[in-house]
DNA sequence: GCGAATTGTTTCGCGTGCGAAGCATTTGAT
DNA sequence: ATCAAATGCTTCGCACGCGAAACAATTCGC
């Protein structure tokens, strides 16, 4: 697991260029889609929450964990936050009594019918003004380089 | 549950690839930036800013942040722990008063010194792997969405 | 020259976001 | 059956990250 560390790839902007708008269309689309939730009372994360749940019903903390890439130290404090405002339900698991089960509130489903779109709609419909042919590039390419990333992470901290 | 509200857009599974690779691509990038910063003992985004400076001796605190693409309230945040930690010292502008000058201490240039790469320079390694048609496709591709997005959120709030 | 608008920074309150440690439950190995 | 390891979740402390409000210095309008 040695890896031959890259010697320092010569000049490339291209690279920086492309760094810079993934950076960016991250960034702005997260604030974007903060926007949209404050117009109706709630954070970011708490909207995807909110549609992650919606189609589902019910999911566990860990699955709601994962959907939204973030921790589960992380998700317990935004459920406990949508819990006291009224939007979900924990509920303990029958099968396995270490499961919890988030539900929506009925408070939590009329806010899912409200908004339209779910968050990663909003990064998708900017998407979707690419042509079909430039789409398939993209995802050909950046669906590598996250497997790539992927094999990279599992080897464990091989960077440096 | 009413009929799905489906947008105009169509079926197009490949955004939904997009999105989730550019999603996966950040968040792992800067888990990783975060691991090699923890490693000299300091943050992520302190790692950034001692970078930035390295090069060019000093900056005021609002072009940190334009640069770290973050706001000021959360820049002044970030210089005060590291003021704190010996690494950067704040000294007032002579022209315009109002104006704070961030630069390294020794301490601060020193740590600079130690680790070889830049936070961006670690996304900028992954992507190197890429083929160069790849890197151009890519980079075309993905500085016209920056564009188009840019001109959406200039005209203020397009969305919904 | 003088008050009003603007600009650069800080303060405040809140919501993530994380890792480490802890607790309860389940699973596995013997 | 028993105990150790694994799993699911929570708690804690800390560091962002943001917008709104406050404050100081500068520039603008006249």
């Amino acid at each position: 697991m040695r890896a031959a560390p890259k010697p320092p790839s010569a000049e490339q902007p291209e690279l920086d260029t492309i760094v810079e708008a993934i950076l960016y269309l991250y960034t702005e689309s997260r604030r974007i889609t903060k926007d949209v939730a404050a117009r109706h009372g709630v954070t970011g994360p708490q909207l995807a929450v909110v549609k992650m749940l919606e189609p589902v019903g019910k999911l566990s903390l860990s699955e709601l964990s994962w959907k939204i890439r973030a921790r589960n130290s992380t998700v317990t404090g935004i459920i406990d936050r949508m819990e006291r405002e009224g939007l979900v339900e924990r509920r303990r698991s029958e099968d396995d009594r270490r499961v919890i089960h988030i539900t929506l509130t009925k408070k939590g489903q009329r806010l899912a019918g409200e908004i339209p779109v779910e968050p990663v709609q909003i990064f998708r419909q900017i998407l979707s003004e690419l042509s079909p042919r430039d789409a398939g590039e993209l995802s050909r390419i950046l669906t590598r380089l996250a497997r790539r990333v992927r094999e990279l992470v599992q080897e464990k901290g091989e960077v440096e």
